[in-house]
DNA sequence: GGTCTCTTGATAGGGCATTATCAATGCCGG
DNA sequence: CCGGCATTGATAATGCCCTATCAAGAGACC
């Protein structure tokens, strides 16, 4: 007997998953809800906390966290990348690529076992 | 006539500048607490929020932003540097050293300003 | 020491992001 | 097309961090 609770497939998650999947950078839960409301009008914000956390939880999707922000969230399974933060539109665009010999920086003792990088300063939209 | 409203030179504020000048690591407002109610007990936590932003607004301290934490702080004045986040104890220390060509992955139109690197692990005294 | 006024500590209050509540709605299997 | 139950939207409630309040306490200049 398999459990039972099936996730239905609704409007609401349809339309915040896509949104999720289209926007080519990490969206802020507000940023899914403006997003979403295109393909679901009406949606309420508690829906995309609530599928947003699901997602984490069921390995689709993970969160960005940023210094002094609140996470935004991407799907899983991206190739290693960091992070442009805009100070001017607060969006957040993907970076590819991973310069550092971050081993090089730990110290003796000391075990690395992740790493975040974040540039900041003005995307293109906003350097006009 | 000089602005009369004088800074008073107090014990708790003596006892939280030096907390914070001997860790040799950005404190967190509550290990700023714990580490100068040593030289002053009966601090409140109310009088360290208050000497944090009167510091930074000072300019003797700045406010170190993690992803997903509470800022911490640390003296201004010091040599560019990054910072590793012990997960188990979850202190911060400070990492001399900038690798990155970081530069050189900013995608074109966007304006590079400023970056910040954090490593992620067990600090030396929680591998072991 | 006296006094003026800045500081302090305890705690209530505010701000913000997120979660819980609950009646109404809408999937979906039969 | 029905009925059961997951889901939804609105909003109240929570949690966390920090700031405001205010009577009591303590620097500093005389």
């Amino acid at each position: 007997m398999p459990a039972s609770s099936s996730e239905r497939d609704t409007q609401q998650r349809r339309a915040i998953r896509s949104a999720i999947e289209q926007a080519n950078r990490p969206l802020s839960p507000r940023e899914v809800l403006d997003h979403a409301q295109a393909q679901s009008p009406g949606l309420g914000i508690a829906t995309v906390y609530r599928t947003l956390k699901s997602g984490v939880e069921g390995g689709w999707l993970q969160p960005v966290e940023l210094p002094g922000e609140p996470p935004r969230y991407e799907p899983t399974g991206k190739r290693h990348h960091h992070h442009f933060h805009c100070r001017r539109c607060d969006r957040v665009y993907e970076i590819d690529g991973c310069p550092a010999d971050l081993r090089a920086l730990t110290p003796p003792g000391f075990a690395l076992e992740a790493h975040e990088i974040v540039l900041y300063g003005q995307c293109a939209a906003c350097s006009q």
